[in-house]
RNA sequence: GCGGCUGUAGCUCAGCUGGUAGUAGCGCCAGAUUGUGGUUCUGGAUGUCAUGGGUUCAAAUCCCAUCAGCCGCCCCA
């Protein structure tokens, strides 16, 4: 038996109508911010990937599904968005466009991961940029943007994380220093911070070992080490969202996988998800564009929503159900309800038919599918020209000439 | 990529220390007279016991491998 690979997986309604209407709700909220959906190839250029993700980065090192192409370019598929963007922004020259540039997207990625709960190897992420500008206002609006969706997604709990991880100018200086500062300390600790304190120095600063934690705290925080830029930066973004009243806990520890994430950096948190806890991270890139070959610089700003992880954060979904379920009795009467149908449905309103004579039976399925009502046309109806409604939730019958029958199921 | 747990009907599961699968619950199908569902009653269908090997007179039950899922690590969305 041919099966779904490892780490895909088949939306199957109702599920997809969670999906829609999350998908539904960013697309309106991008609006009113204005932002425009792009749509890029899912495979590059490996070199993009390498080049604006980071050489060393995880993704990059063993997590892309990269291949030979005929020609002999290597080819991969895309395990995330932003370099993609930030590549079809330069090559279509959008800096010459005047203002902020801001572009979302939907869709999936790939990244040849171990699959676990709130982790596939086929992902879907809803991703928006706002190129062109490394204003603070920027920073605070894509936050405000992100949480928005999550809100209106019915998304309750979540936990807002923010951090500044310096650029440029003063992260080098700060790395050396932590990495410096370890050397002499990391014996002390686990297994895995002392093979990190020289591969990664950050993310030591991550760790979860409940012994290592006091050495932790007194390493050096980035936040004592940013310069005047980056710190002036950092204070305008929180004097923004202090201002829009959206929480958030800053993290000096949080540590973002991407090599092209400078100054701000935030992600979200929720209970529900398990050990995959982010339902989505961002950060500004203002290095991104000439890190993959721009004459022109392109500071900018993006996040992306694990969809997978939204969408298990919303939790129970209301399945939309079919308006009504139509039951002709009899060859005249089943001739009769395509027409019938075809009015209800330019009407708006969702029609199914019945494929079985008995009226019975009809009946049953119109439940089973939780129908509102069930349309009752026989002989009689058709000779009297009104039709018997059935509301299936009170089981009260109301005959209705065809003529109401459109009105009377948008109203009730 | 590493470690642990799990894998029996569409779903949730039972099946003790190996003897060759369950009247289980839900769901599905049919019927309880001819044009009326949801409750009830009656009857019925469905499994190469994840896959492939091995041990044994005999394996769903033990062993190995593979695949998949979940959990942890790593990492991230």
């Amino acid at each position: 038996m041919i099966r779904a690979i490892k780490g895909t997986r088949d939306i199957l309604p109702p599920a997809s109508a969670v999906w829609n209407r999350v998908e539904a709700v960013a697309r309106e909220v991008f609006r009113t911010f204005n932002y425009h959906e792009i749509r890029t190839p899912i495979f590059e250029e490996t070199s993009l990937f390498a080049r604006g993700v980071g050489e060393d980065t995880d993704i990059v090192g063993k997590e892309m599904y990269t291949w030979e192409d005929r020609d002999g370019t290597s080819l991969t598929l895309r395990p995330e968005a932003t370099a993609s963007v930030m590549r079809a922004y330069i090559e279509h020259r959008l800096d010459q466009i005047p203002g902020v540039k801001k572009l979302y997207y939907i869709g999936p990625m790939f990244r040849r991961e171990r699959p676990q709960k709130g982790r596939y190897r086929q992902f879907f992420q809803i991703g928006a940029e706002a190129i062109g500008s490394d204003s603070p206002i920027i920073d605070a609006e894509v936050i405000e943007l992100v949480v928005e969706i999550l809100k209106r997604s019915g998304v309750t709990d979540f936990h807002l994380l923010l951090n500044s991880v310096g650029d440029a100018n003063c992260r080098p200086a700060y790395i050396a220093l932590l990495k410096e500062t370890l050397a002499g300390v990391a014996s002390q600790m686990c297994d895995d911070c002392q093979r990190r304190a020289v591969t990664n120095p950050l993310r030591v600063l991550d760790c979860k070992v409940e012994a290592d934690q006091p050495v932790i705290d007194a390493l050096p925080s980035i936040h004592d080490h940013l310069d005047d830029a980056c710190r002036a930066h950092f204070t305008a973004v929180r004097a923004h969202l202090d201002n829009r009243g959206i929480p958030y806990t800053v993290r000096p520890r949080m540590v973002r996988g991407l090599d092209y994430y400078m100054r701000t950096t935030f992600e979200i948190t929720h209970g529900a998800l398990g050990s995959q806890n982010s339902v989505l991270g961002g950060g500004r890139y203002d290095g991104l564009a000439e890190a993959i070959g721009s004459k022109v610089p392109a500071p900018g700003i993006g996040f992306s929503i694990g969809e997978d992880r939204l969408v298990m954060s919303v939790g129970e979904n209301t399945e939309p159900v079919v308006d009504v379920f139509l039951a002709p009795l009899g060859d005249a009467a089943e001739l009769h309800a395509g027409g019938l149908a075809a009015e209800l449905r330019a009407a708006g309103i969702s029609v199914e038919r019945s494929v079985d004579r008995k009226l019975k039976r009809a009946l049953e399925v119109a439940n089973k599918m939780g129908a509102r009502y069930a349309l009752i046309l026989g002989d009689n109806e058709i000779a009297a020209g009104t039709y018997l409604l059935k509301n299936m939730a009170s089981g009260e019958q109301t005959p209705l000439a065809r003529a109401q029958l459109a009105a009377h199921i948008q109203n009730n």
